[in-house]
DNA sequence: GGACGCATGTAATAGGTTACATGATTAC
DNA sequence: GTAATCATGTAACCTATTACATGCGTCC
């Protein structure tokens, strides 16, 4: 049985909501507003290459008369018995990595007020993902409520992940907040 | 000026606060409880001598009676300026990754009572993680609580992380326990 | 003609994990 | 003696980012 990557799996689970390019995968998986994973197309399309040499892929070319020809993706049957199979198996909680964490860390040999900055400059970020976010799910909610209660509709699967995505931001924006206030209230002191 | 790696601010980080060995580094790196980042002894052992060959860290060599030598490194002052430039320098978000969140992302196509197992599990972990982030807390209050007031001093930094820590694990956990009882309603309907 | 979005690829490099390796000292 | 902890290192491998590279079609 053929070892497949994380980057497979998260390839396998869009292309088992819908066929799509390489390309298509890669905008959905690049920095913008994913949720919990991202690649670069150069890491696709090679992975895409030994997912389908593995059978668990298969692609047509689509020609298309205003923009260049593309290859559309599918999973095989084995590959979605494969990601089924997955999804459930046990898996170690993952060591988070922020950067902005680690300045943190040492924010205290720093001037309070530069650290102040820095902090409200990703508080607006968090913010407006936030903002992305709710509005999604909004969406969501106007045009699949129905799907939203069954937990075999891969619209409760996205809704439960953006819910995350959700929790996450607004944590994240309130920590912000309180360190900004904190380093400020500590200025004008 | 020496490009420093991102694994480097992590050691100079920990270094400013009290000289360590490559041993104590990668204990305070490892798996364990460590916050934001981690990294391993292999990746930490050759990182200390780069940053020691660029004159950022110096080391002495410790003869310890009950157990093996060891060597002991300390920040020079560039080092520190370099640290204190660094922590409030602009840095991009993070491009977050969650294994767990990708395989909830495929989770429709499987049993929701196995889905439902595998949440629980992961909600134990993350809760018995916020358990130690609280007594870790606790213990702040109790022996530093004056510090804690001054974003001066590095027990302030230390404060600032924990209870981001905190609050991704309280956040983490309260969505484990809403996924988990929506999958358990499915299936006992 | 040039910029931009669509579309697909490869190569070089950096970052990180796992495995391999060695040796001292203490406790059982 | 042998397992466990302390202590330091290297090598092989995998993953991921950045940069290089090409070509079609549309809009200005």
């Amino acid at each position: 049985m053929t070892e497949i990557s994380t980057l497979g799996y998260a390839l396998l689970g869009m292309l088992a909501r819908e066929p799509l390019s390489g390309y298509d995968l890669a905008q959905r998986l690049d920095l913008p507003v994913g949720q919990f994973w991202h690649a670069r197309h150069s890491q696709i399309y090679p992975e895409l290459k030994r997912l389908s040499r593995a059978r668990l892929l298969t692609h047509e070319k689509v020609a298309q008369h205003d923009r260049p020809d593309k290859k559309v993706y599918a999973l095989t049957d084995r590959a979605r018995e494969r990601l089924r199979e997955w999804a459930t198996a046990p898996v170690e909680a993952a060591g988070k990595r922020d950067e902005l964490l680690l300045k943190v860390y040492s924010m205290w040999l720093a001037d309070p007020e530069a650290a102040a900055r820095l902090i409200r400059a990703h508080e607006a970020q968090h913010e407006a993902q936030l903002r992305a976010y709710r509005a999604h799910e909004a969406n969501l909610h106007a045009h699949h409520a129905a799907q939203l209660r069954d937990p075999r509709s891969p619209w409760f699967a996205t809704w439960a992940t953006l819910k995350r995505g959700l929790g996450y931001e607004a944590e994240y924006v309130a920590w912000c907040r309180w360190l900004a206030e904190s380093l400020e209230s500590a200025t004008s002191r």
